[in-house]
DNA sequence: TTGTATGCGTTATCAG
DNA sequence: CTGATAACGCATACAA
């Protein structure tokens, strides 16, 4: 394989020249550059990046981190679309991705200090955020470039992330339902480990107090996946002596899996029960109903992570800053007027 | 940040000491060994990754080369999903994951020339087959080590690949669907262009003549997405003189498009049509109804793949090899006996 | 069992 | 404008 020596051999330079004229600088007269040029397409050279890297200190890759793959949410399409955008935001200004999973927490913690300490990557983007996470305090005290998708659980104002306002989201989406007619709105979300349904909690609450309503405990399920147990959360909430109207529910796909049980229970949606979600996967087009959801714009979110950690990487002093991706409410079938007993008690009053 | 010379001078030894203790060399004392590895800790000591590339000429890293981002079937859970088996092989042999996606198909295949020839990787995967593929020719010609999950168009025997038997799979569901009583039996497939689409479409048709029924051309439909155009496709399905009574659907994302237009056009799954797909996605099971499909079994495809490059990759001598991970058929709810007029005509008979 | 010297392919510093 | 030369951090052949 030719190298820099070939190619300044067969050009009649030294090494260094050849060098230069990859960097295109523009000290280098344009008939040597020319020429060396020649020579290089004449060998096919391409540069060494390891070498190049070696002696840059630096390695235009950035590192991807997702929490462990053993978990089942790990099929959610939030992965694809992220990563489209990480891709989109990193390919234009020529920085590659590099992952190193694991399957437990440990193994994956273990796998990121590898890639900071062994010089792999020259930033690294979180792909969730959780309570109390051991890895983030590496990075913090170690003070490696990095960025958040989500909102830090600490330290909030010190560390650059990307966010929705899912706390309005949330808000706004169950006003939505409110602005329907909904009185009985329970809400159905993940792993309260999550930074995420935390928010999307809290605007939940928040909406839910506004309007004057009750705010009960055995309104809200947390499931990681509606597949057995989540069966049972979606049971019971209909067994409640006053059922729910209507869903705020975390994630589209997990609207899918409230779907189908309800469909199994012959309620129906929307005239039974209303659902509103959040993500706009695909399949929230596709599903039947179509899924009223919060369009979070997952892209988006990947391609400025990219376009942050990129920033931090190449102008050090960079301000920690957090950015905002707008949402959108994205209005389909899943969600309707209450038509119910609730109604009438409107008229009564 | 410490270097292997700092170590050195703490312990007392030459760096090439030092090296060999990490690489664990039997030659060295373990009076020594235990003393370098006490200056290490003592100064945090990690080793550069990048400087051991080059001085070994060996990354440790292995390229995952995805078709464009742009395509809507990029949000197919198939990617998180192999990218987690892929992990699962790779990190057993200490290998990380190296990916540089680009929007067109030019810009994946420059990506995939500067990993190879910039050196940044030992070897790559290739998440996808198609038909006519510059970047395997690219990459046999190279001779460098790459294997495709999916089976290649060409030079089937000269790239170690690992795949399922879709034409088996394929001819055995839709035997499945006839063995429950159907005649008319339609084939929804994906782009042609992917070679597991022409395989599944294959068996279809095996199946279907060694039953003796007709093969229709009318009963053949391809779409990328059941979006726009799917909705179309399905639709012009079911205005045929003789509409189907069941569906080959080659995947369940597509499936559950196919759902949503049935459900919209008020035919029922599975009384008055059945479905069988591939994948067995976590979201086929939380459909409505859940889906009959066939388990290809995505995990094992990457983890088997992330093995097999890097045999390939260890041991260059190592021969091709074609490597067929078994699926199986997952029986749910969206296909059963058929009970329609075909059944009279059966009586009839 | 350990140390010395050299190379891996680039870039950068300093002369000229 | 261009050429030597020294890093970059580690591995290894050869010596001892």
């Amino acid at each position: 394989m030719a190298t820099i020596k070939d190619v300044a051999k067969l050009a009649k330079v030294a090494p260094s020249t050849v060098s230069r004229v990859i960097a295109n600088n523009p000290r280098i007269s344009d008939k040597t550059k020319e020429r060396v040029r020649k020579a290089m397409d004449e060998l096919g050279y391409h540069p060494n990046f390891i070498a190049r890297s070696l002696a840059n200190q630096s390695t235009q890759a950035i590192g991807v981190v997702i929490h462990s793959s053993t978990d089942k949410a790990f099929q959610n399409p939030f992965f694809p679309e992220v990563i489209r955008g990480i891709s989109k935001g990193a390919h234009q200004k020529h920085y590659a991705l590099h992952m190193s999973t694991g399957e437990t927490e440990e193994e994956i913690y273990e796998g990121v200090v590898q890639m900071v300490e062994g010089k792999r990557v020259d930033g690294i983007i979180v792909l969730y955020s959780k309570v109390d996470d051991k890895l983030t305090s590496y990075l913090k005290d170690k003070n490696f470039p990095f960025v958040i998708v989500g909102k830090p659980f600490k330290d909030m104002e010190r560390i650059t992330h990307v966010d929705n306002d899912n706390y309005r989201a949330a808000k706004e989406v169950t006003e939505h339902l409110i602005s329907l007619g909904h009185k009985e709105i329970a809400f159905v979300g993940g792993n309260l480990n999550f930074v995420v349904t935390i928010d999307r909690l809290l605007g939940y609450e928040k909406a839910i107090r506004n309007a004057g309503l009750e705010y009960r405990d055995d309104y809200i399920v947390h499931e990681e996946f509606l597949e057995e147990g989540g069966q049972e959360a979606v049971k019971e909430l209909f067994s409640l002596k006053l059922p729910p109207t209507a869903l705020v529910v975390a994630d589209d796909l997990m609207a899918l899996g409230v779907l189908n049980k309800l469909s199994a229970m012959k309620i129906q949606v929307p005239s039974d029960v209303s659902i509103v979600s959040f993500n706009n996967f695909l399949l929230s087009e596709i599903a039947f109903p179509p899924l009223t959801t919060v369009d979070i714009n997952i892209y988006m979110l990947g391609c400025e992570a990219a376009r942050h950690i990129i920033q931090q990487i190449e102008e050090p002093s960079e301000p920690v800053k957090r950015v905002i991706v707008p949402y959108e409410l994205v209005i389909r079938q899943s969600a309707k007027k209450h038509a119910g007993p609730a109604r009438i008690l409107d008229l009564e009053a």
